[in-house]
DNA sequence: AACGAATATTTCGACCATCGAAATAGTAAA
DNA sequence: TTTACTATTTCGATGGTCGAAATATTCGTT
């Protein structure tokens, strides 16, 4: 008898999911001596770069719901721990353009890359109709999560 | 031409939910007053109540990874705003029952109750295969978090 | 050019969540 | 009853975060 796989089952599955990749993330940054804003800060840093264009203090601080104050105490941290540097940009002196050091590189890849082969190890035996059908429950919940929070906010 | 769904999709639709709900409980708990500790804490006691046995401040400090002083200023916190009340045990006189009040059950409930709603909407059109995908998908993906923090941790 | 308004970031002082160590209260075992 | 152990709280210190003010730079208007 096949299993009958209610709202709540994937409601309580999707909670388990959030707890234990939140638990690693604490786990990784204790350590890393990085406290959970700077991870998230050092993401966000990393994808902005990616995409080519450098992160500035305040973009960050949209980015992660912090304080301008606060954000620049992040970067104190991230500075001195030798994870980036701040330069002024060339164009605007007054924007500080933040650009990461290999080293937080090397720390960012020693977080996801571990993750990342255990995920593809644990969905490898997925076929792509299953994949298709993963990946619309995933869209599809991202955003009810988006429209519940919309609705809260005023 | 159907959607090629690879493991980097995967990787950043779940780190997309993620953040989301994330930032879902911090719009909750600011309206409500109550820190990301506390939510956690009456999460954690609600699911303990509705087992049948209560929790207890340091069974409580290990689910939440707080020291035992700090477990103290959580509850100190919630039961000033009303939302629990200490006894201590009758049976062994140094433990101490935690009893979330009805108003708090209320909360849960607003918290919960419009984000279910809004994953039962987006999940209607499941048929069963389907579900049995999900629910397999998120187990493995749980088990691999699991695992890649179990070789963090020795 | 030059002045005032606007923008980007940092500094300052205060608050409070968290910690580790010590204190308090209770139980168990000898 | 004395000693060791467990459960919880109190205390002092650390540090992340905030809002407001300070600093530096650019933009717009005249």
């Amino acid at each position: 008898m096949p299993e009958d796989v209610t709202d709540e089952l994937l409601v309580l599955l999707l909670r388990q999911l959030t707890v234990e990749s939140d638990r690693f993330a604490e786990m990784f940054g204790e350590a890393h001596g990085l406290h959970r804003t700077d991870l998230n800060a050092l993401a966000v840093i990393m994808d902005a770069a990616r995409m080519g264009d450098p992160m500035s203090p305040s973009r960050l601080a949209d980015a992660l719901h912090l304080s301008a104050s606060a954000t620049t105490s992040v970067l104190d941290r991230l500075e001195r721990a030798g994870h980036l540097n701040r330069d002024r940009s060339a164009t605007d002196r007054r924007k500080v353009e933040l650009r990461m050091h290999d080293q937080a590189r090397r720390i960012g890849a020693e977080f996801f890359l571990p993750l990342g082969e255990s995920f593809s190890a644990a969905w490898r035996d997925l076929g792509e109709d299953e994949r298709r059908t993963v990946a619309r429950f995933l869209r599809s919940s991202i955003a009810a999560t988006v429209e519940v929070r919309g609705r809260l906010a005023p």
